[in-house]
DNA sequence: ACCTGAACACCGTTCAAGT
DNA sequence: ACCTGAACACCGTTCAAGT
């Protein structure tokens, strides 16, 4: 056995950066946003205090770095629910709506990570990418739904945009528990997203010629 | 002349809640969130450090009755909305759309603040009354908008819902910057609303008899 | 190349004590 | 009744110094 023990290799010697993400988001999920610590995450890697900025410019780098993994998460939860459905456009569309508004109920705090301003800003390039890979999942789809009854031509860009919002706007208020009670408890979130996407294709099909 | 200075009377005697309020909401708006600080609100209202635990329990309360003054300030702004279009219901809806996404333009922190998760909890009874009244000026143009064409009994309430999930998505976009480019520079936040009253309006349209 | 120790300038919050 | 001074237990960040 060339390696004892194959568990260790990370911290210390090896891959402090990735126990710093992971250890950062453990916290970000057990403690919500204001137990996120850099001096909590570097303790619980086992290491000074000072360590981390060895990895990471700042607190808001670290940040950005959970925040990216949780785009590339987000992509592919909502690819796995467009392909669980069949094959029909609204159907794909519908499997999205579920696992975007499931991804921000399991993940609540992450979710807000991602939207914060905080990991925005000028740099950090590669969570935009993320963002921006999340957000194609959704166009593609609104456009294989839109592309038969297109009329008033190039328009799926905007109607992409307010299925996007809707979906943001729905993930917020299910996280932020604004819901009122009787829907919050009753309505399961695969319902709360099938009909808010029947009124947008509702919409959509009274747009066919 | 009784009193001298009817300015002064504030804070030192009198008035040191309101100063903390304000001085608290002025910081937000210039500063970001981050730059609101107990010490800081403190210091700007020529007070001790310790001084605000008098009146507000913690720096989490002195933020609830922020955002319990932002949530009167847009419940004002949407009934102006409302009532500045018209006496149609679909044009009292784009009012209501309209002046929900500039106030949010015009007060990111602000917004932000009324709907991050820190001044919801428990107690901040006021506050959860004030987001209520705003939320009440949506569902009643909705309603208004919607009775029309009712459909399948008491349906009102979900698109409501829509409506308004829909509006908080659009802000939560607007104000992260988070639309593509082309839009954010060349779609006035008026015509955005309005043609995300539209989709949905469309929507409803197919839903009468 | 990667990490530690110690320090700096801040926080929120508490509590005796002042007027 | 309302406010101050001083303290406690934390932060994020920096920087010399260690191996």
């Amino acid at each position: 056995m060339a390696r004892p023990r194959r568990t260790r290799r990370t911290y210390h010697h090896g891959d402090l950066r990735r126990a710093l993400v992971s250890g950062a988001a453990e916290l970000l999920a057990t403690c919500g946003p204001n137990g996120v610590t850099l001096r909590e995450v570097a303790r619980r890697a086992g290491v000074s205090q000072a360590a981390p900025y060895r990895h990471f410019a700042s607190k808001e780098a670290l940040l950005a770095a959970v925040a990216e993994e949780s785009f590339a998460a987000l992509t592919l939860a909502l690819t796995h629910g467009r392909d669980a459905g069949g094959r029909e456009g609204a159907e794909r569309l519908r499997g999205v709506a579920k696992a975007y508004l499931q991804f921000a109920a399991a993940h609540p705090s992450d979710y807000r990570l991602m939207w914060s301003p905080i990991p925005r800003g000028r740099a950090h390039p590669g969570l935009r990418a993320r963002a921006d890979e999340s957000a194609a999942v959704l166009f593609d789809v609104v456009e294989t739904v839109a592309s038969a009854g297109q009329k008033r031509g190039g328009r799926v860009r905007p109607l992409a945009i307010v299925v996007w919002a809707l979906l943001h706007g729905l993930a917020g208020l299910v996280i932020d528990e604004q819901l009122p009670p009787e829907v919050r408890e009753r309505v399961p979130l695969e319902t709360l997203a099938g009909a808010a996407m029947d009124v947008l294709l509702d919409g959509l099909r009274a747009w066919r010629p």
